[in-house]
DNA sequence: TCATGCGGGCGAC
DNA sequence: GTCGCCCGCATGA
């Protein structure tokens, strides 16, 4: 359908080096290369026309991971699998917080998840959540196809998206154990009870077990080069600043307290905690923006998360 | 509950 | 035939 586009944009992809690495291949490839002396780290945001040659032993390629949205597109070939871009889900009234920030949350990749979010409404301004397509690709999603050969896992990506940077998966899963503690802690639960019990024995104050927290770099959520045009420098610098609000990405409808359709009001009964962090599993990306930390800076109705100040 | 993968099926081109 | 997309189902975290 939209080869044309693609073998000349793949005409261009192959004249620019990319690492070093061998280009002159496609996914739709009877063969591939098997003679590959370097491959790839991991790239979480793989934008554009590109192609990557990632070991078979890489994590990440395994789970065909991205930080994009990318949800399973059937294209009855069971060598390749191929996904496609959901977006990106911003505030319908385009609102955006004190220190001038978007949101920018993750489309929910299952469809039934991502109806449901999409009834939840701007954690910043109560206003309609508008899931924000992707039309990278020839008006179409941008697509991402894997493959297994051998040694090595093959990626080839086509499009270039046309959006802001959603949350990752790593911050989205964070967001939903920070909603378990906080289930866990709500005023009422009896393990907030026997904390608060602790404390005025003891004075002290229990360190948590471990509620995850990601701490935000500057720069860590450079957008799409396509894109960077298009929108402000302060949506661009998505990272955490003062505690104004809550986190850049915010949070999604499924963290918004007791469920479905309520407002978030701005940090009501805020409680302060100490400065948290835990490790996250898994290892997010080799280099680049891998590893990184994301700051979680929450407004919440339910309890706290206007918490933790940053370094 | 949700992410992920698989595969049947349909319509457009 | 290819592609985009919808759907349901299964599995695992």
């Amino acid at each position: 359908m939209l080869k044309g586009a693609d073998d000349v944009l793949m005409e261009h992809e192959d004249s620019a080096s990319q690492h070093g690495e061998m280009t002159n291949w496609d996914i739709n490839d009877i063969k591939l290369p098997q003679d590959v002396r370097q491959i790839d780290g991991f790239q979480e945001w793989p934008d554009s026309y590109v192609k990557h040659i990632y070991s078979s032993e890489d994590k990440n390629a395994q789970r065909h991971h991205s930080s994009w949205a990318m949800r399973n597109t059937n294209n009855h070939n069971s060598r390749i699998l191929k996904k496609s871009c959901l977006g990106v889900v911003v505030c319908g009234n385009d609102c955006s917080t004190l220190d001038g920030r978007k949101i920018y949350l993750r489309p929910a990749i299952c469809d039934k998840a991502r109806q449901k979010q999409q009834r939840k409404c701007c954690p910043n301004c109560s206003g309609p959540l508008r899931l924000l397509s992707c039309r990278g690709h020839g008006g179409y999603p941008v697509t991402n196809f894997w493959r297994h050969e051998g040694q090595f896992i093959f990626f080839q990506s086509k499009g270039a998206h046309d959006h802001p940077r959603p949350e990752t998966k790593l911050e989205a899963e964070a967001r939903r154990s920070i909603q378990k503690a906080q289930t866990a802690f709500s005023p009422s639960s009896p393990r907030l009870q026997r904390i608060q019990e602790i404390e005025s024995l003891t004075g002290a104050v229990p360190t948590q077990e471990a509620l995850p927290l990601l701490l935000s770099k500057p720069d860590a959520y450079p957008l799409p080069d396509n894109f960077r045009g298009h929108i402000s420098k302060s949506s661009r610098e998505l990272v955490l600043g003062s505690c104004s609000g809550w986190l850049p990405y915010s949070r999604t409808g499924e963290d918004m307290g007791s469920g479905e359709g309520g407002p978030c009001p701005m940090a009501s009964g805020t409680q302060h905690h100490g400065q948290l962090s835990a490790p996250l599993k898994g290892s997010e990306g080799h280099e680049g923006e891998g590893g990184r930390h994301v700051g979680l800076n929450y407004c919440n109705d339910d309890v706290f998360f206007n918490l933790y100040p940053l370094r």
